[in-house]
DNA sequence: CAGGATCCCTAAGGATACTG
DNA sequence: CAGTATCCTTAGGGATCCTG
């Protein structure tokens, strides 16, 4: 049993879920391999656009689209910067909106080290250098397993 | 800061991220806005065709396809049941892998809601009542910020 | 109920060339 | 470096009709 129970007069079912649920309206947003991608290469310390092209093994002309929306939907800003002595140069930085889409990441990624294989890398706490993992949480504190989950209306 | 830190003679930069990150694998298997609605439906507790398509809102073809991507992965298992007095019918069922990836979904949902605006509607932990979240913790049971967070050689 | 077949449209994305 | 412009291919997805 894996699913989530539904409670009370609450019923997904005959179509709420298909236009307000928020899953759909967040991929909406980050729907796409390239935003997800870019979005990791900005949690890496990325800032340029040619090195997002590269290293999410985009082109150019998809970067630019896709960057522009993230900046757009403010996920990223767009900022010039200047080091001395250098011209002008543009970068693009998480912003809180942006930030707080970490815990989907690193969701995603250790889904894909479980089941997908591992992949040589894996994100630690810096304080204790144990593995940083992503878990269901109440909040009180208590970790939480998929069958003990309801869905609620809000309030 | 939204960074993550880079430590030892790691580097992304260059060209390992494109290929073998389990985000871009992850993003293989569930990359598509359908098959992750699908997935939500089938936590929902959906299991029939029909519902899929209909509660998702995509066509029968997509839902075909997609249901027997997922199915090909091993995400979703497939199996004909059958209620006495009824006809046999077909019913899609999560499987230990699929329901793993629970968390990546409330974390989108948990995103949507914060960035997007309230839906109505929210998780919650059956046994107390209080609200689910998804989040980050080091093994030593920590809670874990972006900016705390190093990316490492794993072993 | 659970699809398959067919046709069509749009969006995602690649390749190449060019610009301030 | 940071893009834009143009052209092209493919994949996601919708609509309609049909079948066991």
């Amino acid at each position: 049993m894996h699913e989530i129970r539904l409670t009370g007069a609450l019923d997904p079912r005959g179509g709420w879920a298909a236009a307000a649920c928020p899953i759909g309206r967040t991929l909406e947003v980050v729907g796409t391999r390239s935003a997800m991608l870019l979005l990791r290469e900005a949690f890496y310390g990325t800032t340029r656009f040619d090195d997002f092209a590269e290293r999410v093994g985009i082109s150019q002309p998809v970067a630019a689209a896709r960057l522009r929306e993230l900046v757009d939907e403010g996920l990223l800003e767009r900022e010039p910067y200047q080091e001395p002595g250098q011209r002008a140069r543009m970068q693009y930085r998480l912003t809180d909106k942006g930030a707080d889409l970490f815990p989907a990441l690193v969701a995603l990624m250790q889904w894909g080290q479980r089941w997908l294989g591992p992949s040589g890398v894996e994100l630690r706490h810096r304080d204790c250098g144990q593995p940083v993992r992503a878990e269901l949480r109440c909040a009180d504190g208590h970790p939480v397993p998929v069958d003990e989950v309801d869905l609620a209306t809000a309030g």
